[in-house]
Parts: structure tokens; sequence; C-alpha cells
DNA sequence: TTTCAATAGTTGAAATGTCAATCGTCACGG
DNA sequence: CCGTGACGATTGACATTTCAACTATTGAAA
């Protein structure tokens, strides 16, 4: 058993570097399929994507600009940038919060409602296909994903139910 | 059953919602954290360092700036771009190809090996501590990475041995 | 009150990535 | 030979992301 500690070593054995370079090439490759689908097929990249998501399932009031940047794994900077973008797209839209005037709520108006619904389907199918259909335990998948999340940190996140 | 079938659906199922937003967030947060440790500890992107790591294990004379850019899965142009500046920074050199002088080699100089090895512990330990360490069953991770990397039309890739 | 550290978000500049030409070279059919 | 289309790589313009201030506001302590 001499090689078999759990002690710090200065690099990958082999077979640890194969795991790592195939997840990393597995979500390079994914990532890219479903941004460049959404490009082409309905002129949205991923990450925008994400953002209509998210406020696509907020309330009526939208979030706020720090819970959207929270959500989407995003700094402060970038959801500022982007969510102007956005709003100048004619997708979203901003209002001042009432109780803290520092802060500011994005929520979609009824054109980002609309390119919501289109881009929805594309994203679907893309995912379907390439992750979904292409595990054949899906199960697994999710808790394998979970542990790897947890482990940097992410919230137990929103409960299947 | 009569929801059991695999047909195209225009909207992923909760369930399947739950799965991909795992399958997100774990990459995104892995991704952010490798690049930070990299960043803060020896000053590297993570994309700067698997360029570095793929030319640190090709021979004396580089790799094609082609097969570069296709083992990182970049594009020709970003190749291009980022060769530039790590040949900026002392730590890549481009060689024109002799027997096609379309061509260039990238290589890496004696300051890229050492960058390199300076690098690779500090990926070796955040890979080990979130990715491999945070997973029951790295054989399982594994074979899930591997087949949506087949489904994405990966190359089988380097067999460990 | 007045101060002051902490927070929410924005801003502009620099770094990085993408997109659409473009350049020089190659290979092949006249 | 001489086109001519394909290929390998680069370029410059533009879009996005990051980084480091900076503004305005809050909450709380003196």
């Amino acid at each position: 058993m001499s090689t078999m500690t759990t002690r710090e070593r200065t690099s990958l054995d082999t077979s640890d570097q194969a795991v790592w370079r195939s997840y990393l090439l597995a979500a390079r490759l994914l990532f890219e399929e479903i941004d460049r689908s959404l490009s082409e097929e309905v002129d949205l990249s991923l990450p925008d994507y994400t953002l209509l998501v998210r406020l696509g399932e907020a309330g009526e009031d939208g979030l706020r600009m720090g819970e959207l940047a929270d959500s989407a794994v995003f700094s402060r900077s970038r959801i500022s940038h982007a969510v102007a973008r956005l709003e100048q797209a004619g997708w979203v839209e901003r209002r001042s919060c009432p109780t803290d005037r520092r802060g500011s709520f994005a929520s979609l108006t009824e054109s980002g409602r609309d390119k919501l619904a289109e881009a929805e389907p594309v994203h679907a199918r893309v995912v379907q296909q390439h992750l979904l259909a292409a595990v054949d335990d899906k199960d697994s998948l999710r808790r394998l994903t979970d542990s790897i999340g947890k482990s940097l940190g992410a919230e137990p996140g929103d409960p299947v139910c």
C-alpha cells in the first residue's frame, strides 16, 4: 500500500488527469454547442439566455441586481453591463428599489418574455440531446454534479419538488 | 405510461431542469475556482494554463497552431491572439513550418516550462480537492463525461495507458 | 445629530474573445 | 507552367468580461 494514501501530490496521476480532461472537454463542448445553437437559431448567447430564464422565474418585480448576479454566478460588474445591454435590446427593464434606494430591480418586459419563449425550445432540445440522452443514468449525474457544487459552496439549490 | 416516451418536448421537465442546472452550476463554480487560484497564486488564467500544458506534452517542435487550437477547443482566431500574448510574455515561441510555409509551430520556451512547473501543483490541488475528492466514484464520473463528450463529437481521447 | 464603515450598484479602461475579411501558400486540373 | 479553389494562420474591428475606482445610500455607533 505504499502509494495509496490521500496525501498531497504536486501533480495528478494519469487516471486523475484523464478524469479532469474528460470533464473539461465535455463541459466546453456542451456549452459551446448550446451557445452556438441559441446564437444561430434565436440570436441569443447562453449567458444572456441564463439571465432571461432567472428573470422569467421571478415575480412581477423581477430580481435585485445582486440576486440575479448570484443566481447566475456573475460578478456585480458583469451583471451591470449585461443587464444594460438587455435593457438596450428591450428585453429587460430596471426600476429602482423603493425601500433601499441604492438597489434596483431588473424584470422582463413583454418582449423579453417573448424572446425567452422563443429560446426555451432550442435550449431544451440541445440539453436533451447532448446531456440528458447522452448519459445512461441521469440520477447518478445529478448526484455527482451536486457533490461538486457542494464542495464549492453551492447552495443546496432548489429542491426538485 | 402516458408521459414516458422519448418524444420531443418544447421544454425540460422539472427533474431534467434540475440536472441541467446542477451541471451548469458545478462546472461554472469549478472553472471559476481553478481560474481564481491560478490567477492569484501564479498569475495565469485557466485558458492560458491549458495551452501551456498542451505544449508541455508536445515534442521539441511543439504543435502546429491548428493542432493546439483543436486540442484546447479554441477557434483559430482565438489561438492566434492567445499565442501572441503568450509569446509576448516570453513563455512560447513560434517558428514557421519548414514543410508547409503557411503553417507555424508553437513551442514552450525555458521560461514557459518554468511557468508551467509553477502552475501545475496549484491546478492539481484544486482539481483534487473540488473535483476528484468531491465525488465518491471517479470512474462513474469519467464514464458520464466521456459519454457527453462523445455525443458532441469528441475524439475517443488519449487512452489512459 | 454627525460620523463612518459597509453595502448596492455603476462606470470606464484594459484585457480577452468573436467575427468577418485577408494574406500567403499549397495542390491540382488544365 | 498557369490559374483557381482550398487551407493555415493572422489581422483589425467589434463585443464581452474583468479590474479597479467611484457614487450613493444605509445602518449603526458616538
